[in-house]
DNA sequence: CAGATATCAGAGCGACTGAGATAC
DNA sequence: CGTATCTCAGTCACTCTGATATCT
């Protein structure tokens, strides 16, 4: 992914098409703030894959990573790993395939499903998923311009969106 | 894309790795908003494909269109459009060749740069931006369920990252 | 049996790198 | 000349559809 290229434009090109959207089109708002969370999501992505890239993880590996560090067992099947993560089944394949070809995660029969498998971390995937988070945390996830408050605001704000396309329910 | 399935998880599950996040590794605040990012960035993206699917439109490929509808000859130089858009210069070749094969848009060479190559918006690209637009505005760009204020306020509040990325002086 | 859980093949999309043509 | 613009070839990551095998 390499850094997003500071762009460096002398204007904000979203703020400028959202003006001129107006005089075409009508109110803006919405489309400012949905090129706006594109926007964010393209700058994220590539601060994050940089910084994982090192340990030859993408930011996608490295959710599932986590995941397993978290259960009680160092392993889940598949499916749940899908559902945690919110993608699609055969996206959970092929991380769960890369990461196994790294040797950061062994695929399992799952004891108690004959029809499930279980991807269980070994320990070069707890030390990689340690370093790697150390690293992360170290640069903010790339939200270091931001204070508590304002993460916590982001959060909310988008938890309605979410709430919203179904996700879950709002408590 | 089709629609981001429900999910339907009987809880956030962004809350729940938050929470597992913080005993494990610490403050998670910048983890939550991050993934919240990533998450708001997938379900929007679905949506607005789902939505422009109908006229054989990416959103990466209408953004291309309206920008040339909002050109005062509807022809723009390429890398000016990657530099609005701020894609790379590889994907608007790509971006303008899809348009151009489905007959949206012509290439001129550039009278004013021989280096360079125009994109112009056909007759056919006027008329689909403009019911794919309506389309748009009518779902509200998939931000239906939030009000004036709140759109506004993830504008903002995006906005600092985008300066802080260097894609433009905070002014 | 129907339904759940993977997997595989194949396609589309977008991002990137590196190399090259052409024009300024 | 070096620089800017664009294209091409190739790679990679992720996502989806549709089909299939296996198990409950």
């Amino acid at each position: 992914m390499s850094q997003p290229k500071p762009l460096n434009l002398p204007f904000d090109p979203i703020e400028r098409a959202a003006q001129t959207w107006r005089v075409h089109f009508g109110p803006s708002s919405a489309m400012a703030a949905v090129t706006s969370i594109m926007r964010a999501h393209q700058i994220l992505l590539s601060q994050l894959d940089a910084l994982l890239k090192p340990y030859d993880l993408t930011f996608a590996r490295y959710e599932a990573l986590v995941l397993l560090t978290f259960s009680r067992t160092g392993s889940l099947p598949l499916w749940k790993i899908g559902e945690r993560l919110m993608v699609h089944p055969t996206s959970v394949t092929n991380t769960v395939d890369r990461l196994e070809r790294s040797g950061l995660v062994s695929r399992m029969r799952n004891p108690r499903d004959g029809r499930g498998v279980l991807a269980e971390i070994t320990d070069a995937g707890r030390d990689v998923v340690r370093r790697a988070t150390d690293d992360l945390m170290a640069a903010d996830f790339g939200l270091g311009m931001y204070g508590e408050d304002d993460l916590r605001r982001i959060f909310d704000e988008l938890r309605t969106l979410r709430v919203a396309a179904g996700d879950f329910p709002d408590d």
